[in-house]
DNA sequence: TTATAAACCTACTAAGTCAATAGGTAAATA
DNA sequence: TATTTACCTATTGACTTAGTAGGTTTATAA
């Protein structure tokens, strides 16, 4: 399951991107657009902005913008940022300890090709794609 | 993220289906096996008897056995019976409020379509596959 | 220069889920 | 009749989710 986080993460800049050429947008203005609270927005952004796949300004007319074009985008780089990690199984997620079972798991090659899967789809779609 | 019920129950239903031929086997031995806590097991196995994916017997010499061919069972119904649902985000849960936004949401032909995909691949995935 | 509007910051919380555990009862067999 | 097994109800500690509360700092416009 893909919690609140990565969904409005994903809408939030598919907003800016279609806000492109307005300069910077407020959060006040995108949590009204997409009716979402703004106060929650703030936890969601300020992550993006960390890893700079949004530039920010404060005061006055201030707001946010994307920090690249939108086709630039993957919707598993927003994702794997929001959610921690896409791996469906605990013992397929990075720096998670090494499964005694690993070698002999019969279920294994199955989470590593469904954990393939998941991740091809989401890195090959690209932001500009919902536009 | 698949919980450890649902990959647990894979793990039942594969040890089951790998003593196919040894009649009805406890959960003690199956717990054991898999190394798994029995108690936690019996949590698990209720379900798949109450939906007569396994049939039971009690009493000395009971235990569990599956009621198809393994070649009879998909991974999807496996689980989707274990974690309510395998869908990727709320609103395309079934019993799920229609949402309002769902006509002019950029972001849910997206999540449907990979909706289908996870269908898809496990529904398509045999347990006799993983054995 | 001052009011305002914006980002930014720290802390808190209610509700729910997860991964079990505890302590039994009922039924069938040797 | 003892034993072994399934079956039943309840509880719990830790964690996560989806926010809310209440501020401070920074830049612009009047």
């Amino acid at each position: 399951m893909i919690s609140t986080k990565g969904r409005y993460a994903i809408r939030l800049m598919l907003d800016l991107a279609e806000q492109e050429n307005s300069g910077y947008v407020s959060l006040k203005d995108i949590a009204e657009r997409q009716q979402i609270s703004k106060k929650y927005l703030e936890i969601i952004v300020k992550v993006l902005v960390d890893k700079n796949l949004l530039s920010a300004i404060k005061g006055k007319n201030g707001g946010y913008k994307l920090s690249r074009l939108p086709e630039d985008y993957t919707i598993g780089e927003i994702l794997e940022l929001m959610e921690g990690n896409l791996a469906p199984v605990a013992c397929l997620q990075k720096d998670s300890m090494p499964c005694k079972r690993a070698s002999s798991c019969k279920t294994l090659p199955m989470w590593s090709e469904f954990n393939n899967m998941v991740h091809d789809y989401f890195y090959n779609k690209k932001l500009s794609d919902l536009l």
